[in-house]
DNA sequence: ATAATAAGTTAACAGTGTTAAGTATAAGGC
DNA sequence: GCCTTATACTTAACACTGTTAACTTATTAT
């Protein structure tokens, strides 16, 4: 009868008890620190369990990762809706991209620092849907650069290369302050905010 | 007589062909998946004997660091000796690092990105000499953007934090462009270029 | 020659990701 | 009801990992 679904929600909900278990140790302690053990004694299954949700460790964190560029890239829609002010529009967006990949460092990490080639094989299906979603994010920052420039805001710079460049630099403070915790910092928002500053001013018309 | 000088060489030589060992499987299979075993493997030692030399596997690889970023503070101490035009030598000076990394993207690789957060531990010796010297490589730059406030090319922006965004901006184009060989760049010198400019033009007075 | 020192090794510990085989339990067909 | 089959989960094991302690071998100094 209705058993039949009733198991498949059981497993559902099991995967999802896993991947909070997994996103709350990652946070906590780091990849690298947390056995698959460690989730299970969390998650008070035995070890093997995890491995009928997940293929692997790495597949565990790209569905983390997957979870989490899914948010960001809902924040970017729900920002690039207001397109009155599109420089605060980038603005904002850019702030909501660096604070992303400090908050979930470890996401970050998987995503935009670690060598794709050596955590990802080209083919897998969930390499290709973080590549598309990655490039779902990027067309955001594109089309506000885009907008930026039709309405005079900027001034004529090529729409392509500004995008890189202004992510390039998003990317550098973000993956700083993440990787190189131990180097003497200016008070990080201070940093972020004249780095956005500093950008925008070099494209005002 | 001389035999302890020559023990002391012998002793040397042995660390610098370990050191060669680990940054060569480092950057072919990255750091996590190189054990202490492929190590002693390949330079036909036993994994013990490593341990002679270097406290751990984390201290091997800030000496790794601590050698690339010597390269790199000699190719600034260079650029600086002439000054008379600051904003041209800040220029240069982010072409030099961020061509550095593009023509040794193994060293930059391990010094730079692949460098685990769970590295740093305050208090320990190699600590505080990568410390040393990376803080040696930004003063080079921190003397240069203080240099472009001081003769009022740049107007009167926190020269710190200053600093730390532009070293954040040209960190964030090096490493995107070495990690992320799959995406659609524009040419490449373009895209640098563009960022340097787009920066200096948001500082100049 | 003998004692001391250093270099290097072997064996072991406690941990890792992952797999194969086994067990209990619930579901479906008769 | 009973039997078969599939599912959920566990136990035990494999081949690794970084690292330490204890041991052996070789070289030096007295």
């Amino acid at each position: 009868m209705g058993s039949k679904e009733r198991r498949g929600r059981e497993k559902k909900e099991l995967r999802q008890v896993i991947l909070d278990a997994a996103r709350e140790l990652f946070l906590k302690q780091g990849y690298e620190n947390v056995s698959m053990r460690k989730i299970a004694n969390q998650i008070e299954y035995s070890p093997t369990t995890i491995y009928l949700h997940f293929k692997d460790k790495v597949d565990l964190l790209h569905c983390l990762c997957h979870e989490t560029l899914s948010q960001l890239v809902k924040a970017f829609a729900a920002l690039s809706q207001d397109m009155k002010d599109p420089v605060n529009c980038l603005r904002k967006g850019l702030r909501v991209y660096i604070e992303f990949g400090l908050k979930y460092p470890d996401h970050y990490k998987v995503t935009f620092i670690l060598h794709p080639d050596h955590v990802d094989q080209p083919g897998q299906e969930i390499y290709e849907q973080t590549a598309a979603i990655s490039e779902e994010a990027f067309g955001f920052l594109r089309l506000i650069v885009a907008e930026c420039v039709r309405r005079k805001k900027f001034r004529k710079v090529d729409v392509e290369t500004t995008s890189q460049a202004i992510w390039s630099a998003a990317h550098g403070v973000t993956s700083l302050l993440i990787a190189h915790h131990e180097f003497p910092w200016v008070e990080k928002n201070k940093l972020i905010d004249h780095l956005i500053e500093m950008l925008i001013k070099g494209l005002k018309a």
